[in-house]
DNA sequence: TACAAAATTAAACAAACGTTTAACTTAAAC
DNA sequence: GTTTAAGTTAAACGTTTGTTTAATTTTGTA
């Protein structure tokens, strides 16, 4: 038999788990809770998933499915500069990570643990296959002699890592911009704007092929 | 009465701890593998720190106590230049935060579940003591028009999650350069290098005061 | 209407969890 | 040597954990 696909239920679980994780991590967070949550009885979790951790391979699989097509619709495309896919590729990555900030801090939490290999190699996969179609990106530009030679690796550690940092330490940067009793909302417009001006402006000079002598 | 201070069991137990928090994260480490590892009965954890809890606060309190020092000896020496303190400063905290990698991943999780109120608070006014050091360092370099008009916060956010990104994402960027039966060693010697390496070029131009015009 | 499969339920399961207890040993102080 | 407190232990505490069971309801099909 295999595992049936569609019902509300399966949805309401799955939507209750994603909020919760991210909340208070997959282990602080008990298949009851997740019941709970979704006005669901708990034997339902083990029935259409098999287990909780089963549940979280398929709420990462299912979030991360579509993220892929625009990068490789992106790569080929001649009407574009390189430099407007990096400022394209920044304003998606902003956008896609600051609205689903709870999901991401679920996967960076979860990445960290060597408790699950599957999960680890799910996830390793689908950053690789990102980080590949982005790299032809910045050897495009170098090839054209519009960006210098840079450590591609590490530039793209910088691009995600500033990110992530902003989703990660929310309540830091909700203390240092003075806004600490904001909403989830209020946060997000405020930080999506800095942060999109902050990487366009920092990548510019990081990859622009004239550099000044410091 | 007061808890007792010095004991090898209790050094024991908190060493036993950090590893196994960074391995396998705080809910997921029981007090009674903290015990075995320590080879240390479990009561003792109760008895030395109060709690599960007590013990990662006392933790995260005991191995951030001498890093402000340092920050507060550079602001205010004036034989340095504002880019030379910023390069000493990614020099510093590249080997401290990958020297003490997997401490520093306990620390990126808990604080991202909003369980303990009192542990978060503790890691916010640590890094915002942090912070604020490095803004003034920032402001010192605009002021002296060697640097020019920055974000300090997303600067820092950038500096950070560069870093965050290396220690967090082992498993991608082992695989990324091609190191996947590496030991922890090995990476870090060869993170540490092209973190280094990357971070100061990419500040440089992110700060000069004359930029190009791409 | 009758029948089989799928969906749903409340209850129970054993295992693991963090913490506490009470008895015992060691060390220090007088 | 006696006394007092600190250190240490094995056992038990009551919860909570993820998962399974077996009974029941709902659904779709013939």
């Amino acid at each position: 038999m295999t595992l049936p696909e569609k019902t509300d239920k399966r949805e309401h679980l799955l939507k209750a788990a994603e909020e919760l994780f991210a909340e208070k991590g997959f282990d602080g967070t008990s298949v009851r809770d997740i019941a709970q949550k979704a006005d669901v009885n708990l034997a339902m979790i083990s029935y259409y998933f098999g287990s909780k951790e089963k549940l979280l391979q398929v709420l990462i699989e299912q979030r991360f499915a579509s993220s892929l097509e625009l990068l490789e619709g992106m790569i080929n495309n001649n009407k574009m500069t390189p430099w407007e896919k990096i400022e394209r590729l920044i304003e998606y990555y902003v956008d896609k990570i600051l609205g689903g900030r709870r999901f991401h801090s679920i996967i960076n939490q979860e990445y960290n643990t060597d408790r699950s290999k599957e999960i680890i190699d799910l996830i390793t996969g689908i950053k690789m296959r990102n980080f590949e179609l982005i790299k032809l990106i910045l050897e495009e530009g170098v090839k054209k002699k519009q960006f210098r030679k840079i450590d591609p690796e590490m530039t793209m550690a910088s691009m995600m890592g500033t990110i992530n940092q902003a989703i990660n330490a929310k309540n830091l940067y909700c203390r240092l911009f003075s806004m600490e009793g904001a909403s989830e909302e209020e946060y997000q417009t405020k930080m999506s704007v800095r942060l999109k001006t902050h990487l366009k402006m920092m990548m510019r000079s990081h990859l622009s092929a004239e550099q000044p002598n410091l």
